[in-house]
DNA sequence: CTGCCTGCAAACTCTTTGCACGAAT
DNA sequence: ATTCGTGCAAAGAGTTTGCAGGCAG
């Protein structure tokens, strides 16, 4: 899915919902949808008055999970206490987060097991699955050795 | 390891670090290990203050990290704000999460093959693994029929 | 005695919310 | 013209921290 269909079923989500489309809301899309890595609500509120500087902290907030909902974005949360967020991929397939401790970079891979374990392991309580989350932290090698995390890092 | 050895562990860590061994530290220790399940740090000021009511929040959410450090608690961090903590297993085997979204309650299973998993991703990036968390939300099925959870949930 | 620990309360961070104005439909 | 959306600022929740006095070693 490229970025303008996103934008198109952005806001055919927002008018099928009764929202409305605003300025500031696509102004947020647009910040959004520019960024090839997580960005936190504040890091979006920068870059979404970039592009429109009426945008407030309030609709930035009242934004995101609109975005959520509507499966455009993902919500990251590795446990620092803010949420990140990042496009959400074409597919809808299960992935896992490799968080970097030396230089905090969230990477992503797909994990499509995870459906299935969540799946087995919920049916044993007498539970039913809504979503899982896979995550490891680690070091990155090369900052150990050089003090400086490497590309990849 | 029982109770009564934990708390042996416990003083002997703070003795060990130049810690002192103080009535307050104890009490949350007492109030911790007395838990079966998950509790926040709000609980455990109050289960510590039954215990010793001098203790303060302020000295539980500073004995929390001795106590994580230490190995005696696992944190617990299901994305709702606030952290969850809960006496370890003996063994330091790897468990996953299941969250039941309609009681809040925190289920542990075992999940021997974190560890593979873990460090067999994080080397494909060049990192190293620290650490990971595999955690699935799931309703309750009794709870969708009858409205309420079943004991299990 | 010395210096770490403590309780208190204020500060902090991230997020949410009440209100009156403004803009989309 | 309605009604929802907005910015602002204050409130909230959970956690951390500065300080003066207290207790462990």
């Amino acid at each position: 899915m490229s970025t303008s269909e996103a934008r198109d079923k952005f806001k055919s989500y927002l008018s099928q919902k009764g929202l409305r489309v605003t300025n500031q809301r696509l102004a947020i899309f647009d910040a959004a949808f520019a960024q090839k890595e997580h960005f936190t609500a504040e890091q979006l509120l920068n870059l979404a008055r970039a592009i429109d500087d009426s945008v407030s902290r309030a609709t930035v907030y009242r934004t995101l999970p609109i975005m959520t909902e509507s499966a455009l974005l993902r919500e990251v949360d590795i446990g620092t206490g803010e949420k990140y967020y990042r496009p959400n991929a074409e597919n809808g397939a299960p992935v896992a987060q490799v968080v970097c401790v030396d230089c905090d970079r969230i990477f992503e891979i797909s994990a499509p097991f995870l459906d299935w374990y969540g799946n087995t392991v919920a049916s044993k309580l007498g539970l039913t699955a809504v979503s899982q989350r896979l995550q490891v932290t680690a070091h990155c090698n090369a900052f150990r050795e050089t003090g400086a995390c490497a590309r990849r890092c």
